[in-house]
DNA sequence: TTGAAAGCGCTAACAC
DNA sequence: GTGTTAGCGCTTTCAA
């Protein structure tokens, strides 16, 4: 039976012989209507093929149990892990989730905002591009939001690893793992990659530290960056050369595995190298990688906590304070520092076939 | 100036000293405005954070333009190709695109449609679970649809991977390139895979095939089971040893690879490899991987033009037809067939630091 | 350009 | 439980 006209709350009500009032009931409080009546107004529904229209539902006064939530793209793993921590939290709570990429262009971001906001969703969440001198929207309108995968002392709502402690972690396993010379490559250029080198040095400054010395070299931290880090080291003579490398990114440690092997040693034999990022990629390397453990999942799932306890809190009339939550990670011991499973690469609860 | 009430459109008006109709045009219509009276409203506008209501402009009539896509999860690679080409796609034609994750629950699906529809989006792009026996749904709305990666003969709009192309593609590769014996592995489950498999048949039909034969075994296309398959068969004697193995899915070829060094052979040297998906971990495995290049984003870039390609028809009467649309695939030949670019790995174009 | 007014489809509050 | 009704904030139309 296709109609041409939208099938509207009007239409199900005649069809189904009950008031306009019942219909609405029917889906926003099943509890108020007899049994049979709403059985014969839902399948009345069905048949029609009758959508409510959500915009007269929002416009009437409804609440959208929906969360927002604006990515800066969609090739970063953090952010899918992060995608995919928050959709799962919000389903948990009754809640849906609606994603949006703004393609690194902070115009688009502020537009998705902005109709998120327009249409009136119960909350925002939000992982702003990774620049330097990102600082928080000014934000109007009186929706929950929260801000992932940054630090900031601008009022507001933000979780983020704890960068601090990702460096400090790695750092340890290198010198309690017997490390006697540790070198550390990448390019700082952004605040988290800044927290972790930090973070070290204020691990290698503690007793049972080695001698450690930080490469800040690279432009992009990219594989290719990796590459040739990782050769250069291999190549210094035998008493200059590092026995354990800490790059900044897991792309970067990837790619000083090749350089490293390339240089003609052996990891982790010669020269052990480890990550920081927790990519699953690092499971299928030439070596299997020693990083942290994703994290980006714990930070969207965080997220959606801080949201729906801002909806709870429903205290508007409160000021807006800093509110941080940090991430810890934890630490995933691989082939690539020593740590030798060799059937790590089949592991079966990490199926990574959809990474294509 | 917080305000804790909602700013509406009256409130511009007010501030800005205008009539409520003009605010609206300036929205809408801003060549309707006086340019100085324009300026002025958009200002008092920002000043206030007025965002307008979506909901209230969407109910008296504004259009949309806005597209849906629903994807079954975001953990296979496909879906992020789509959701990244989808979304490049509509931009460039000044949409937005609104994504879902049904986290492979068709219900959940079913009302990410229904939120779409009811919230009259511009179009609903799909991409259904990875079923055998998915069927489309039945869709009572006039909303531009089209279902991704998929194939279908019922009515409605299909974009999917000419996957029959892609049998024959890797099957020739393999003759062409002087295969003597070729084995082909994996679970043929999905009507994808067989496919695939339909397609290399066709090929080695022909004239200058060489003899193969398909292994339909392993349960879930693993790199487990890829690792079991790749040791089997290089464990063989010698005369009985394939000395081409084309794998189903990436994730199979990764694990072959492993399981032939495993027995103790080389690839490409003894046995070459080569996978079907286009996954860019493909980069990064032991060796190369020969496969064809990521599809997906072609596939998200079409359903969009399909979505536009319905808006412009507005043609309502017109009785809904099969119409689909086959991505074909191009090969990328790498190191683990014999084409041996050692720099593969640090291709800068390809970036996969985000696959965490 | 402006001001006034008619809905868009629905929810919630009301009397029945 | 049912039927009725008043808006929700906006776009559009119309006359001024």
């Amino acid at each position: 039976m296709p109609r041409r006209t939208t099938i509207t709350i009007t239409d199900v009500a005649r069809e189904a012989g009950v008031a306009l009032g019942s219909v609405s009931n029917a889906f926003n409080h099943p509890d108020k209507v007899r049994p049979e009546t709403l059985e014969r107004i839902l399948e009345t529904a069905d048949r029609l093929g009758y959508a409510p229209n959500q915009n007269a539902r929002m416009l009437a006064g409804g609440r959208n149990r929906l969360f927002g939530l604006i990515l800066p793209g969609l090739d970063h793993g953090i952010s899918l892990q992060i995608a995919n921590g928050a959709s799962a939290e919000a389903r948990k709570h009754g809640y849906g989730l609606l994603m949006a990429s703004a393609q690194t262009d902070e115009k688009t971001a502020r537009q998705y905002r902005d109709y998120f906001t327009g249409t009136r969703v119960a909350g925002i969440l939000m992982q702003p591009p990774a620049v330097r001198d990102w600082k928080p929207l000014d934000s109007p309108s009186h929706i929950p939001l929260a801000y992932l995968d940054v630090q900031n002392d601008a009022p507001g709502h933000y979780v983020a690893a704890d960068n601090l402690a990702i460096g400090e972690l790695l750092a340890r396993h290198a010198f309690q793992s017997g490390a006697r010379r540790v070198a550390v490559i990448g390019n700082p250029t952004l605040n988290r990659l800044a927290l972790r080198v930090e973070g070290m040095r204020q691990a290698f400054a503690s007793g049972a530290a080695c001698p450690y010395e930080v490469l800040e070299a690279g432009a992009w931290n990219s594989a290719h960056d990796g590459l040739d880090l990782g050769r250069l080291l291999a190549e210094r003579p035998e008493e200059e050369r590092p026995d354990f490398i800490i790059a900044l990114t897991d792309t970067l440690a990837t790619g000083a595995i090749s350089g490293v092997r390339a240089a003609g040693l052996r990891v982790p034999n010669d020269i052990r190298v480890a990550g920081c990022d927790g990519n699953p990629l690092a499971w299928t390397g030439p070596v299997p990688l020693t990083t942290v453990a994703p994290i980006g999942y714990e930070i969207g799932r965080r997220g959606v906590r801080q949201l729906i306890a801002q909806i709870d809190e429903e205290d508007p009339g409160e000021a807006v304070e800093n509110h941080q939550e940090l991430v810890r990670p934890f630490l995933l011991a691989r082939a690539s520092t020593g740590v030798n499973r060799s059937d790590d690469f089949a592991d079966p609860d990490i199926d990574i076939s959809g990474y294509l």
